[in-house]
DNA sequence: TGAAAGATTCGCT
DNA sequence: GCGAATCTTTCAG
């Protein structure tokens, strides 16, 4: 008999997808996400929400935390496509990677943010905010809506390790592309994928209008 | 062994 | 809208 999660997800009529789904290239990871739904299973009940940005760190970009060679901090960006990768930013901030090239090469995916479907009293909880974009809008809310800590990093994606992405059937919404954020090298690459239009994506609103809509 | 940088967030003005 | 807080890893000497 199914888990509980399983039946709960069933429910949702969620789809988890399976490792062997994902393309294993970084950009075209960083597209397929959008759209799916994050779902952490937890004992209080399964968190939930809907990708609506990421950024792709390909391999050789100067940007991505892969550039110096592999280290034991990094590893997990090493591993093969479906490895998740977590680590902290400026000491405070945890970020959601999941790795996405072939074993032996260095390349991630940033999951940026997300619009939260289910679970949002236990969000609100975790995150002391009521306003429900707050809850999942920037990579280190979104950890701490969901959870995401070191217990996960270097773990192999798989459904019922206590994170997994699934598909609930709605159509793919329309994808924009922009430069990234907060970085220093490699600034000019469009590699920052997101919802045109969704008021749960981070970053300046200028940036989110999508590039066709610059006016240059 | 020390110094510097970093895929951010929060609070205050 | 802007500036400070915070901590781990990495690189150089």
């Amino acid at each position: 008999m199914p888990p509980r999660d399983v039946t709960a997800a069933k429910a949702l009529k969620l789809r988890p997808l399976r490792r062997t789904d994902f393309p294993c290239e970084t950009l075209a990871l960083s597209k397929f996400l959008i759209g799916k739904v994050l779902v952490r299973e937890e004992p209080r009940g399964l968190l939930t929400g809907r990708i609506v940005e990421t950024e792709g760190y390909p391999p050789g970009d100067e940007a991505g935390h892969h550039r110096s060679g592999l280290t034991k901090r990094n590893a997990s960006l090493f591993r093969a496509c479906g490895h998740i990768y977590v680590y902290r930013a400026y000491g405070t901030a945890m970020m959601l990677n999941i790795s996405s090239e072939a074993e032996g090469i260095g390349g991630g995916v940033l999951i940026r943010a997300a619009e939260p479907l289910g679970g949002l009293d236990v969000m609100r909880e975790r995150r002391g905010v009521e306003d429900i974009r707050m809850l999942a809008k920037g990579p280190g809310r979104l950890a701490q809506a969901f959870d995401i800590d070191f217990s996960l990093d270097g773990h192999v994606y798989a459904v019922g390790q206590g994170l997994y992405i699934a598909d609930d059937g709605t159509k793919p919404p329309r994808v924009a592309s922009s430069v990234r954020i907060g970085i220093t090298r490699n600034v000019d690459k469009p590699w920052r994928y997101f919802v045109r239009g969704s008021r749960f994506v981070s970053g300046p609103a200028w940036l989110n209008e999508g590039e066709s809509q610059r006016g240059r």
